[in-house]
RNA sequence: GCGGACGUGGUGGAACCGGUAGACACACAGGACUUAAAAUCCUGAGCUCUCUGAGCGUGUGGGUUCGAGUCCCACCGUCCGCACCA
């Protein structure tokens, strides 16, 4: 008996060649089997890979293998998301090309990834920055462009001028660009857009059909999209307070109903309106100023309370000529939305009230909440928002809402004002099209070209790839490809005159809104083989951060559509890509900061020693022996220091374990706290297979012993419990319940120990069953383990080669159960019967129990429950 | 403000469709082995009490039910998302 320690970090190795040499995760787009297309979202290049990666692919991993072994066909591949600003960084404060840094970020993590023995088709690889893969995204563009789905317009957008640079909003922090610290601009520039709202409509119904995704993640898409049903209502304005040239304002409303409650419009600072009238006024112009700035604030807008003024201008009622409205410009209306101009109903909407409290402007109550009485209802400092009956409001009382929206809209809609209907019904979203245009060389270049004479051309088809220019400098601040000496200069592919190539790049969301879909066919001419495509789509299962729940998941979800559309779809005609998705929480860990350190020094859990249990814990520095301030659990983080190293836990402890620690413990979709003891928990675990299946190995029978007829009580006992493990450990994997999985495991392994000390007869049979049925389980979690055991079960094959081992449904049911017994819902004691008992006979022995005798006290039972085989309730 | 999720031992968490609450693990305590330690193995443990028994117990208070962690209502707390969306 080889009693050594299982030594993971020199094993796993060996494991990882072996299987690399079998090369058994290839998957092949002929083979027959029932597809499954496992895919974990595919990481930044950001140097090192991090214990999120591990928490993520180890799971991703555990699912694939299980599918494998289920007989799937499984199409499990790895990439790059390679483009973006990081590499652009490091390449100003490195002097090295985005590309070198890229590339050798590429080479590390991907020796990273491997030592964690994943199951990954790497022949499949791709790096969005590659031209090979670009190229094909700047194909989709044109087409997108032919279909109308690409478009130029002027926009505003947050400008660094130090940067000289447009900055996204979260990079926006209190009005100042997050690197260079200046007051960010608002500046119109031309950028290019995709139509995503062209699917508005299709995205939010759709998300009805994904039933396998977390109902969380399709309610903030469906926020996100923001489908509202209301009119645009055109009031005529009083000519003699309107500036020149205005006649009308139109307004977006959900509320028709409550239009005889209006008490003033209130329109946006930038709205046409409100810049004309402030062209006579210098205190409205202040004003409207003053609203501008708070816009580039989040914490501003979370403050500032509502604001407006009088502009003296006045609008008229669509139902009564008489009936002058005032128009107020108003902090809280946003000219992006709807028509940038509102009417306020002030009974009827908080905000709306609260601004005419401020403003002494009327408050007419229209609809009467249901239980209320017309007579006594007042409107205090709530408005009521919901449904209810009409008052106040002349031939709509009495209606309910709903019937109050038609009546209006009906009116509205056969009354004119100049030659159009005063209102029409209007569907508005608040989803904007996606704006993809990045002043930046480390992306995909957008493949234009401007021209004086025949304006924005595409590249042709054959010219494809639009190279980045090798050559660039990241000396200094803005666009490296718009400063180039020679790149942006070229001849119109029309009129062969002299023109410029866009010097745009595209956003990096969209190299990740469609590489799944490059995965299954990563080497085809086209963009797409359609076949391939038709094969593995959609992704069955798609597992990533919650982060990502609106902005790559809502872009791939168009983008894809986009592609079909213009001439880039599967066979299938599929419209999305995702199946199924997981969201897995984050790794937290503790940090600790120098005692009295202001601004905090975070130190790294490497760098401390920890002392003492529970409350009394203290730590210090191991280099100086300073105290140490144990502070909270918190994402892993650079900025706090927090990091364990995926490498030295590999190194020391083994890629088995940590992928062990990764599955136990917490529901995968909730946040899990790394911690030391949890390592050392799952490398004891490790050991104790390992000691299992070496003594398993020297009792169990030799390999294909037939199992006897009859088996001893222990040896059935074992039997059973290998079936039902298989069982639920089969479920709660399809589930991706592991950390269930992982306690069924540890559960099974305890009785397997226990078993092993035992006499029985066939138990030496079942025992070999026994340990084959353990390894073939851990096998998509430890993998490098499983093998270890396989061979010294007596196998020279790979487990990983192994199907599931099937649950014999006759082993999943015992013959006697064991019932509770309740006396008045209490439980009293338990009885074991026969699984098939009725219930008489199970009445019978439950109230001639001792302990069921005293409770009733001598009464007589008023009423007995028996639930088969779970539980007697007695009612006294 | 709106929307959502979640509250279970010292800790992470389990509990299928309303049927034995606390599986499994961590931490802890005791024991065995050892010169000793580590490792390993065994045992114990929700809380309380008048302790061979009983009472209480899944954030709080109600309700439905023979029976509620699970369903319903109200409240409290924590976390997340969106944010003046007309």
């Amino acid at each position: 008996m080889a009693t050594e320690r299982y030594n993971a970090p020199d094993r796993e190795p060996h494991w990882q060649k072996e299987w690399e040499k079998a090369d058994i995760f290839r998957a092949s787009n002929k083979d027959l089997r029932p597809k499954c297309y496992v895919l974990e979202m595919f990481p930044y290049p950001s140097g090192r890979i991090h214990m999120g990666h591990v928490r993520n692919y180890t799971m991703g991993d555990v699912f694939a293998r299980y599918k494998r072994a289920r007989g799937f066909n499984v199409l499990h591949p790895m990439g790059w998301d390679a483009f973006g600003m990081p590499a652009e960084n490091a390449a100003m404060e490195r002097k090295t090309h985005p590309g070198t840094w890229t590339m050798a970020n590429i080479e590390t993590m991907k020796g990273q990834l491997k030592s964690m023995g994943l199951s990954l088709d790497w022949s499949r690889e791709i790096a969005t920055c590659s031209p090979d893969y670009y190229r094909h995204q700047q194909r989709i563009f044109l087409d997108l462009l032919n279909k109308g789905l690409a478009y130029r317009r002027s926009s505003k957008v947050n400008w660094d001028p130090v940067d000289m640079t447009v900055l996204a909003n979260e990079q926006v922090i209190d009005g100042r660009g997050w690197r260079s610290g200046a007051l960010v601009e608002q500046r119109e520039l031309t950028q290019w857009f995709f139509k995503i709202t062209a699917y508005s409509d299709e995205l939010l119904d759709a998300l009805g059909t994904l039933d396998k995704w977390p109902e969380k993640v399709r309610l903030m898409q469906a926020n996100w999209i923001g489908k509202s049903e209301g009119m645009l209502v055109r009031w005529a304005l009083d000519k003699k307070s309107a500036p020149k040239g205005f006649s009308e304002l139109e307004i977006y409303t959900t509320r028709p109903d409550t239009l005889f409650g209006a008490s003033f419009m209130a329109i946006a600072a930038d709205h046409p309106l409100a810049k004309a009238a402030a062209e006579k006024s210098p205190e409205l112009a202040a004003f409207c100023d003053e609203c501008r700035r708070m816009g580039t604030s989040v914490a501003d807008l979370e403050t500032a309370e509502k604001k407006g003024f009088d502009t003296g201008i006045r609008a008229i009622h669509p139902f009564d000529k008489e009936w002058k409205v005032p128009v107020y410009v108003a902090n809280f209306v946003l000219m992006d939305y709807g028509t940038g101009a509102i009417f306020a109903c002030p009974s009827g909407d908080q905000r709306d009230l609260d601004f005419a409290r401020k403003y002494h402007l009327p408050v007419v109550p229209v609809i009467l909440p249901p239980g209320e009485q017309q007579a006594t209802f007042t409107v205090g400092d709530k408005a009521f928002d919901g449904a209810g009956t009409m008052i106040n409001s002349r031939f709509l009382d009495g209606l309910t809402t709903t019937e109050a929206f038609d009546e209006v809209a009906k009116r509205l809609e056969s009354t004119k004002l100049g030659k159009k209907p005063v209102g029409e019904r209007k569907v508005n979203y608040r989803l904007r099209d996606w704006g993809i245009s990045r002043q930046r060389y480390w992306g995909c270049p957008i493949p234009v070209v401007h021209c004086d004479d025949c304006g924005v051309v595409p590249v042709p088809a054959k010219d494809l790839p639009v190279r980045l220019p090798e050559d660039a400098t990241f000396d200094k601040p803005g666009n490296p490809l718009d400063r180039h000496p020679i790149w942006k200069h070229a001849d119109c592919p029309k009129c062969g005159k002299k023109a410029r190539r866009e010097t745009d790049t595209m956003d990096t969301f969209v190299d990740s809104s469609w590489y799944y879909a490059r995965f299954t066919s990563p080497d085809a001419k086209t963009p797409l083989d359609e076949e391939a495509a038709a094969h593995w789509l959609p992704v069955d299962q798609y597992i990533g951060g919650i982060e990502h729940a609106i902005l790559h998941l809502l872009y791939s979800r168009f983008f894809f559509r986009a592609m079909a559309d213009s001439g880039h779809g599967s066979r299938s005609n599929l419209r999305e890509p995702f199946a199924a998705l997981f969201t897995q929480g984050m790794v937290t860990h503790e940090t600790y900061k120098r005692e009295g350190s202001d601004p905090a020094q975070w130190l790294l859990p490497s760098e401390i020693r920890i002392e003492g249990e529970g409350a009394s814990r203290t730590a210090t520095e191991v280099a100086t022996g300073a105290p140490v301030e144990i502070g909270d659990i918190v994402k892993m983080s650079k900025s706090k220091k927090n990091l364990v190293d995926p490498d030295d836990i590999i190194a020391h402890w083994g890629a088995d374990c940590a992928r062990w620690f990764m599955l136990s413990d917490s529901p995968p979709e909730r946040d899990v706290i790394w911690t030391e003891a949890g390592v050392q928990g799952a490398g004891r675990f490790i050991q104790r297979i390992w000691r299992i299946i070496d003594d398993l190995a020297d009792k169990a029978a030799p390999r294909g012993a037939e199992i006897p007829a009859v088996l001893g009580p222990e040896a059935l006992e074992l039997r059973r419990a290998s079936h039902k493990t298989v069982d639920a450990v089969a479920r709660n994997i399809e589930g991706l319940r592991f950390n269930v999985a992982v306690a069924g495991l540890y559960e099974y392994s305890n009785a397997l120990s226990a078993a092993l000390t035992k006499q029985s007869n066939g138990l030496d049979v079942i025992l070999r069953e026994a340990g084959e049925i353990l390894v073939k389980m851990i096998a998509p979690m430890m993998p490098h383990l499983a093998e270890e055991c396989w061979a010294r079960l007596g196998y020279n094959t790979l487990v990983a080669n192994e199907a599931w081992p099937a649950a014999d449904p006759a082993l999943l049911v015992d013959d006697q159960v064991t019932l509770a017994v309740q006396v008045n819902g209490k439980r009293r004691d338990e009885i074991v019967v026969p699984r098939t008992s009725d219930a008489k006979a199970v009445e019978a022995a439950a109230l001639a129990l001792e302990s069921v005798r005293r409770a009733l006290d001598g009464k007589a039972p008023k009423k007995v429950i028996v639930v088969p085989q779970r539980i007697v309730n007695i009612v006294a």
